[in-house]
DNA sequence: CACCAGGCAAGTA
DNA sequence: TACTTGCATGGT
């Protein structure tokens, strides 16, 4: 019963994000393989620093599976400098590209085309990829029905007051999983939502002004959407 | 000038 | 297990 009022809920905020903002067109890449780079190198760093670096990428045309497998990782560290971190990151992609080619033959599609938990495992066993990269590469490079988690999902869901402050990512993954359909297009455009609202909510002030979600929320629904 | 962004891993106690 | 720290560029 409990869960019948959080997919209420759920679902009540998702139309109210599609009124006020309509669809996102999410995830901005072309290709499966675009979305996985842009996955690791969007890591805690905005995105306009992002397409700068996929853009230099695309200037040096390694955006195919054969030429991120052989590029040289220090070539590919001055090409993704504007996205940050790009030591790291560098070495994050090659070692991607590198499992790709020791274990799937280069093929990504069969790669992608596992059962979503089997993909999930391999992708969280790779250095470099985390809960939310790996649910962003499964979500939108798969098409496969994995919630994504980021920052601005946890703001908003415990700035009103959905779960308490500190759920951790499994957890609030669950808060959605739990009593949602596994639906690719639903998943996608959610997230995609999420994020534009996340942009509204002030970094350091409680509460949220300004945003469509503030006057659906009597107390006493809210209260109880928190998981005992 | 300070602070933040579509995280993650490694180190410490 | 539960904190803390390093990683780095570019926009506000």
């Amino acid at each position: 019963m409990i869960k019948k009022l959080r997919a209420d809920l759920i679902h009540q905020v998702f139309q109210r994000l599609l009124e006020a903002f309509g669809p996102q067109h999410w995830w901005p890449a072309e290709t499966a393989l675009e979305v996985i780079i842009g996955a690791i190198l969007t890591q805690n760093t905005a995105w306009t620093n992002v397409a700068k670096a996929i853009a230099q990428l695309r200037q040096a045309d390694l955006l195919t599976i054969p030429a991120m497998t052989l590029v040289d990782e220090a070539r590919l560290r001055q090409l993704i400098r504007p996205s940050g971190y790009y030591n790291q990151k560098a070495h994050r992609l090659k070692l991607f590209f590198e499992h790709l080619e020791q274990h799937w033959q280069r093929d990504l599609e069969a790669f992608l085309a596992q059962p979503l938990g089997a993909l999930r495992e391999e992708l969280l066993s790779l250095r470099g990829i985390g809960p939310e990269t790996a649910d962003s590469i499964i979500l939108y490079a798969a098409n496969q029905p994995s919630f994504v988690v980021d920052l601005y999902t946890q703001r908003v869901c415990s700035r009103h007051n959905w779960v308490p402050e500190d759920y951790d990512y499994h957890r609030l993954r669950d808060f959605f999983m739990d009593v949602l359909e596994p639906e690719v297009d639903f998943f996608q455009e959610f997230h995609a939502l999420l994020v534009r609202v996340g942009h509204l909510h002030c970094r350091k002030v409680p509460g949220c002004g300004g945003c469509p979600l503030a006057p659906m929320l009597p107390d006493s629904l809210v209260d109880s959407m928190a998981k005992p």
